[in-house]
DNA sequence: ATTTATGTTTACAG
DNA sequence: CCTGTAAACATAAA
């Protein structure tokens, strides 16, 4: 699924279009994918206007006036689709899977929010994704704040903000007895950072995924560090690796994809070095990387 | 505490 | 038919 630069992008783009734009409707198709009781849906959701969309980690967070705020984790087949009203202002973002060239809703979309300039589609293939609904302050429900919600996770500073730290990222990798690949795609060490941009960091870096996590050097683990930075940065200028904006079948894909350094790779010339990139399976995870220069 | 194996769920390719 | 695979994690068990 998305990882931290699709997301972005997905919520660059989702700003634009419902920012200041209030809320009608919200139809759950599946529970699963949004629990939430209908009448805090109802008094929080409804009738509310979009103050703010944002990122945090690879979630999306709509900030809405009631002081409440929706959030949204895609996890691997989820994506977001906003028609505007008359079909002239179009989006979509996260997993490109196939059917969202169908109308819709179709038979994966889990909710439906009717917003007054258009409609936002929450699709998801696998159910794993969610929505949840949380207020910012404690309003006197028996609900977790936002931020407890976040900070609940337990997982890494974003590593696009300050405090995500060289100091406490280095203590990360080098206690840890996996694999350098296994170290970077776990949360708590680099959040955000799913397998491809995990697969392009090490690739950045010239280390093997499959070296131990402790064994690098200080001076590897700030390499990793800045490339760990590089790449999420350049995937957000990219658009991320799936779909950002859309009007038309061929203008469906996000610019990133053509980018990737070894991601989906196997077999190909290795763009630095004469090797060729080799796929490989780290506890059970696809792996790429160009034996010849990732030592 | 970390690490591993497994579960969540659907669709597609071979 | 079956097997393997897929952009993410949570959780239980070791």
């Amino acid at each position: 699924m998305p990882e931290l630069p699709e997301v972005e992008t997905l919520v660059q783009g989702l700003k634009k279009r419902i920012a200041g734009e209030k809320i009608r409707e919200v139809e759950i198709r599946n529970q699963k994918n949004f629990s939430t009781d209908r009448k805090i849906i109802k008094k929080f959701i409804v009738d509310a206007r979009v103050i703010d969309v944002r990122r945090y980690q690879k979630m999306a967070i709509i900030d809405l006036s009631t002081g409440w705020s929706l959030v949204i984790h895609l996890k691997m087949t989820g994506q977001l689709v906003f028609h505007g009203k008359g079909s002239k202002e179009q989006m979509a973002g996260g997993h490109p899977e196939k059917s969202y060239e169908h109308p819709l809703p179709h038979k994966h979309t889990r909710v439906i929010f009717s917003l007054s300039n258009g409609i936002l589609y929450f699709n998801d293939l696998r159910k794993f994704g969610w929505v949840k609904v949380l207020p910012r302050q404690d309003r006197q429900t028996r609900s977790i704040t936002l931020d407890e919600f976040l900070n609940s996770f337990q997982y890494s500073p974003d590593p696009l903000t300050k405090e995500w730290k060289l100091e406490d990222f280095t203590k990360n990798i080098q206690y840890r007895k996996v694999t350098i690949y296994q170290s970077i795609i776990d949360q708590k060490v680099a959040s955000g950072v799913g397998n491809i941009y995990a697969n392009e960091a090490l690739f950045c870096a010239r280390i093997s995924p499959l070296r131990k996590s402790n064994a690098l050097s200080k001076k590897e683990v700030k390499k990793l560090y800045e490339c760990i930075k590089d790449v999420l940065k350049e995937g957000i200028k990219h658009g991320g690796t799936t779909f950002s904006d859309y009007r038309n079948v061929e203008g469906a894909m996000g610019q990133m994809y053509q980018n990737l350094k070894v991601y989906d790779r196997e077999g190909e010339k290795c763009f630095r070095c004469p090797g060729v990139v080799k796929r490989t399976k780290i506890n059970g995870r696809s792996t790429h990387y160009c034996p010849r220069c990732q030592k």
